[in-house]
DNA sequence: TTTATTTGGTTTATAAAATAAACTACTTTA
DNA sequence: TAAAGTAGTTTATTTTATAAACCAAATAAA
């Protein structure tokens, strides 16, 4: 029996930025939202979901007359993303 | 850059169903149903979906007297499974 | 024997999610 | 100083997933 997939992480745009944010230390929205090609509400929107569900924490700065926000993956949110990546296996494994 | 996630496949159930029948020559409706743990109505909306696409055919037959629906994965099916998988690694290894 | 109940589904309605469009606030450039 | 650009947020719309209701036939129970 397959196992269920994290609703929250089977998204492919939350999924780009958990995968973006697994593999450095911060992120900018601007540099997620070029590398997703997503428009920018529908980033803010998923980030926020991030968020409240503790995966990621986001830091709001200016730099020099620009906002700047920066995104990281909390511990949670690490562990949320490996759990999803072994239930997923099950489902892309063929025996 | 990470790629697009084929929508028709980047979807719980219908992952799970072709998940099943890429490993399997044939798999009823029944079969299916147990296996994903699915609502019957939930199911056969997604089988026709994959039905649509081509990526999967459906058989109606009768065993005795009782209905009998199995599905098998089509060579569409199977290469769009592939390149989904491809595309999803991208998102799931962590350099 | 007629009335539940079960099996194997489909159709339709509702809830949830993703996405796009519109907007805000501020800055830079012409 | 008006227009355009940057960095977002909020709200509305569309799409999708899911659940509820339904159907037809078969079987079991009263």
């Amino acid at each position: 029996m397959l196992k269920e997939l994290n609703p929250l992480l089977h998204s492919q745009l939350r999924l780009a930025i958990m995968s973006i944010l697994m593999n450095c230390e911060q992120a900018s929205f601007v540099y997620i939202k070029e590398q997703t090609q997503a428009t920018a509400g529908n980033l803010s929107v998923q980030i926020d979901k991030l968020v409240s569900a503790g995966y990621i924490s986001v830091e709001k700065k200016f730099q020099g007359k620009k906002p700047l926000t920066l995104c990281s993956v909390t511990d949670t949110g690490k562990e949320a993303f490996e759990e999803y990546v072994k239930a997923l296996r099950d489902y892309l494994e063929i025996k």
